[in-house]
RNA sequence: GCGGGUGUGGCGGAACGGCAGACGCGCCAGACUUAGGAUCUGGUGCCUUCGGGCGUGGAGGUUCAAGUCCUCUCACCCGCACCA
């Protein structure tokens, strides 16, 4: 390796550092560009290789930006409350502070080593009282607008955590990052009502440039259902209970009404026989994880012994309960129509319930019918068809006071409390007669009292009810007294705002100044992963609209672009008893079985132990992590930056393989001498027509590139180039300062390095990106395919933009398409210019 | 089941409806060399009777021309999953 990657990386890191070339002005002439990264939560293993991923790619875009001459903002920060570091504390008897400062420690030099351009004078941590004191002023601002309640309603308690998640972190009965199960459990607990904007998250997705499959998912998330509310009366009871669907057309229909076993009415429902029945299960119902409900298939439920009436013909229908019928959606109630509702259809061929069919089109017997079609025996709706039934129904339930139309959704309110100690204070006081008071901006922060012992109390209350009366006792200013709030705020409330925060990260009079709001907003570019989809983003969006309704910010909308990077994986080697190796332990050879077959087999080195392999996210327990500082270390932070970006489309998954970083390195080689070439070369001035036309076609592919966020194809083009200068034995020297800056924003330490000794004094970030000449991008003449009915037969060279004729009779004097045009005669020219050339012939 | 996506050489991947396989890895050959995991040059989809034929998961279709557009189908990945 004939440049020292060691000595260059580590000269222009300290450049940077020293002269703060990536700071960003906070108010300028030019106009503005805000990259951001979705910032990472500094856990203890460090980085490996697949984080900087996206990283990588923004410090490409945002260092070609500023040469474009854009004021980047590209900050950098950490997400640093939450559980991890709390059990990580614990297990090593330090406090989570001390833990939080030595894994961001770890972070922070980890992503210098990798060159990325980052404003460090903006670093935040969301732990940091400077920080947090302006989460708890957006809370309060929540609460003062009654989106910030308290509540008893069953949440997901996770025993192995102690604390409670939101439904955004439980999946399948488990909580997402741990596995770790999840069971119902009634408690008082701190809800955002992030429903009451559920309407503007959903039609604002319209307005971003998002994927597409994320807006997809948010708007599942979110579940918009139109249909109507309906009151059934209970018959021989003076009450009543309402019921909501989307299909108020099937009403005709109804052969039952099913409660949850939750609801409130089942006590006052259940008829004395079936009592046993009923309680015994509600009880197994509330007894079983959630995830045992969600992988029964079979239908269940008891019949309670009352009846309802259908208000639209005063039918007797018999209530039911059952677990199929959620406590917390619409009403907790529904009307079953098994003939056109599979879920119904399904529970009354268990139950032996009658199907009656009011919609025609499909054989009710069979399976349930939610195919259109004209309705039948359901009176005023006969002959209409779904869309037409429904709105007469609702008109006439509307018109008769039995109902009216109703949008439902999907998306509950967050659970926005945590029994945990390393998150914000929620700044709240509960007085001695039993009320809630939320304390006043002048109070913020309310800091995170020390504590040595920050686990749950032993009667099961946060660990904050540790505290001593000095923390823990209020008195307000007009005399009243009262108790701290103990819960904090889940993990996912620093984040909610922190794009924000780096607008104006020292501010300490306000949370961010309005003038470099408007400076700065929206986010351009946001890049993360899609693990965020119905969390963090859905979160984020929410807090900023009621951000925007308070004045505060002035934007709908925080991420106007988002992209999502890949994931990268590795592979990973284990025998047969489960053991993991690592790759250096393991070998590839060739096997040849019983049979003759040979094949490519795994083998722990030097033995016949044969492993198997898979690609897996990298874990230290399956010995297959690989982290920057290693790769740097061997192939230097320029080839590390090419290969995570070279490796194929950024938002492609990829496995990492560290063998295939020579390709880059090679090729970091190769400009390298022809910058520093070994041996003296004559005629470096003179610069061949071909190779500076390959120059500007090489400028607009990577600029064009780096627009589209396609660095893969941006490096191959530098590749292109640099081959064909190698080929001529020197790049000629007027181009030397132009293709160093082509080179910059994916490998600067180099490009420093070359811009250096070509007498600049100033960074290479800070020059202008190059411009290409269009004329310089054609080709003076082109090799053009020439087809003979759609076949390739040859091809030819010709002027650029040379017509029909001309074209045409270079073909006809070619050898090779002579042959094939013998006996022929054309019936048909197509020639497009420049692209090809298509002779339609047939037999003469 | 519903929604979204992906299928291209030995491998990662390129291809405004117009030369399929750019670029890179790997492999083969050669050059230079105090054999080195260095560098440079050339080659590398499959079959072939050396004319050519066949090739982008599969089957049809549109078109002068299809990896690309349309219909059907198979496989895999991701998300959601009794939300009435």
């Amino acid at each position: 390796m004939s440049y020292n990657h060691h000595e260059i990386d580590a000269k222009w890191q300290s450049y940077w550092e020293t002269h703060k070339t990536f700071k960003t002005p906070a108010l300028g002439d030019r106009p503005k560009y805000y990259i951001l990264d979705m910032f990472p939560y500094p856990s203890g293993q460090g980085l490996h290789v697949g984080h900087p991923k996206g990283y990588v790619g923004t410090d490409m875009i945002a260092r070609y930006k500023r040469m474009r001459g854009f004021d980047v903002l590209h900050p950098m920060g950490w997400d640093a409350f939450g559980l991890p570091t709390e059990r990580q504390a614990n297990k090593e008897g330090i406090h989570p502070k001390v833990v939080t400062d030595r894994n961001t420690d770890t972070f922070r030099k980890q992503l210098k080593k990798i060159g990325l351009g980052y404003d460090w004078d903006r670093e935040i941590a969301t732990s940091h009282k400077d920080y947090y004191r302006w989460t708890q002023l957006i809370f309060l601002k929540l609460y003062e607008k009654g989106l910030a309640y308290q509540a008893e309603l069953p949440v997901n308690w996770c025993p192995a955590l102690g604390t409670v998640l939101a439904n955004e972190e439980v999946k399948d009965g488990v909580y997402v990052e741990t596995g770790d199960p999840v069971e119902k459990r009634l408690m008082t607990q701190w809800m955002l009502k992030i429903t009451a904007y559920a309407d503007a998250l959903l039609a604002d997705l319209d307005t971003l440039d998002w994927p597409e499959s994320l807006k997809e998912m948010q708007r599942h998330w979110i579940g918009k259902a139109e249909g109507a509310r309906v009151t059934f009366q209970i018959a021989d009871q003076d009450s009543s209970f309402d019921i909501f669907t989307t299909r108020p057309d099937t009403l005709f229909g109804c052969s039952y009404c099913v409660l949850a076993p939750e609801h409130a009415l089942v006590p006052q429902l259940t008829q004395t026989g079936q009592k046993a029945a009923v309680e015994a299960y509600v009880e197994a119902a509330a007894k079983q994880s959630e995830r045992e409900r969600m992988t029964e298939v079979k239908k269940t439920g008891v019949f309670t012994g009352s009846y309802a009436i259908n208000p639209v013909n005063g039918q007797r229908v018999p209530i039911w309960i059952a677990d199929y019928v959620l406590a917390n959606y619409g009403t907790g109630a529904v009307f079953a129509c098994p003939a056109h509702d599979e879920r119904d259809w399904d529970f009354a061929e268990a139950f032996d319930l009658p199907v009656i069919e009011v919609v025609q089109g499909g054989d009710v017997h069979e399976g349930a019918y939610t195919g259109d079609g004209p309705h039948i025996d359901s009176e005023f709706l006969n002959g209409l068809n779904i869309a037409e039934a429904k709105k007469t129904i609702i008109a006439w339930l509307e018109e008769h006071k039995h109902g009216e139309g109703q949008i439902n959704y999907r998306l509950r309110d967050w659970l926005f409390s945590r029994q945990r100690y390393w998150g914000e204070p929620i700044p709240i006081v509960h007085l001695e007669d039993g009320s809630v008071v939320a304390l006043s901006e002048q109070d913020l922060p309310i800091e995170l009292p020390h504590l040595d012992d920050f686990n749950p109390t032993a009667d099961g209350q946060p660990p904050l009810a540790r505290t001593g009366p000095e923390w823990r006792e209020v008195t307000l200013p007009d005399g009243r007294k009262g108790l701290r709030e103990t819960n904090t705020m889940p993990q996912w409330a620093g984040s909610c705002w922190y794009y924000l925060r780096f607008i104006d990260p020292q501010n300490s009079e306000a949370p961010w100044d309005p003038t470099l709001e408007k400076r700065w907003m929206p986010v351009d570019l946001y890049v993360g992963g899609t693990e965020h989809a119905t969390l963090h983003l859905l979160y984020a969006r929410f807090w900023h609209k009621v951000l925007y309704d308070l004045g505060m910010v002035s934007t709908k909308e925080p991420f106007q672009r988002l992209f999502n990077q890949g994931k990268i994986q590795a592979r990973s080697f284990r025998d047969g008893r489960g053991k993991y190796y690592y790759p250096q332990e393991v070998e590839s050879r060739t096997y040849t079985s019983a049979k003759g077959e040979t094949q490519d087999q795994w083998f722990v080195k030097g033995t016949e132990t044969l492993l198997e392999t898979r690609v897996e996210k990298m874990s230290k327990s399956k010995h297959n992590v690989v982290t920057p500082d290693e790769t740097i270390e061997e192939y230097g932070a320029d080839a590390l930056r090419l290969y995570e970006v070279f490796m194929g489309p950024l938002e492609d998954n990829a496995v990492w393989q560290t063998e295939n970083m020579a390709g880059v390195r090679r090729f970091l080689e190769r400009v390298w001498r022809l910058y520093f070439p070994e041996k003296a070369v004559a005629a470096q001035d003179e610069i061949p027509e071909d190779l500076d036309r390959l120059l500007h076609k090489t400028i607009q592919k990577v600029s064009q590139d780096l627009d589209e966020i396609h660095p893969n194809t941006a490096v191959s083009a530098m590749m292109i180039f640099v081959n064909e200068a190698t080929k001529l034995g020197y790049l000629p020297t007027p181009m030397k300062g132009v293709f160093a800056r082509v080179l910059a924003p994916f490998a600067p330490h180099l490009a420093e390095e070359f811009w250096a000794s070509l007498g600049h004094s100033e960074s290479i970030a800070l020059a202008d990106w190059p411009a290409f000449d269009p004329e310089k991008t054609i080709d003076r003449d082109i090799e053009l395919p020439v087809q003979l009915n759609g076949k390739l037969r040859g091809v030819i060279v010709a002027p650029v933009g040379a017509d029909e004729a001309t074209v045409r009779a270079i073909a006809e004097g070619n050898e090779a398409i002579q042959g094939h045009l013998e006996g022929m005669q054309i019936v048909k020219v197509i020639h497009k210019t420049d692209r090809m050339l298509n002779l339609v012939v047939k037999p003469a």
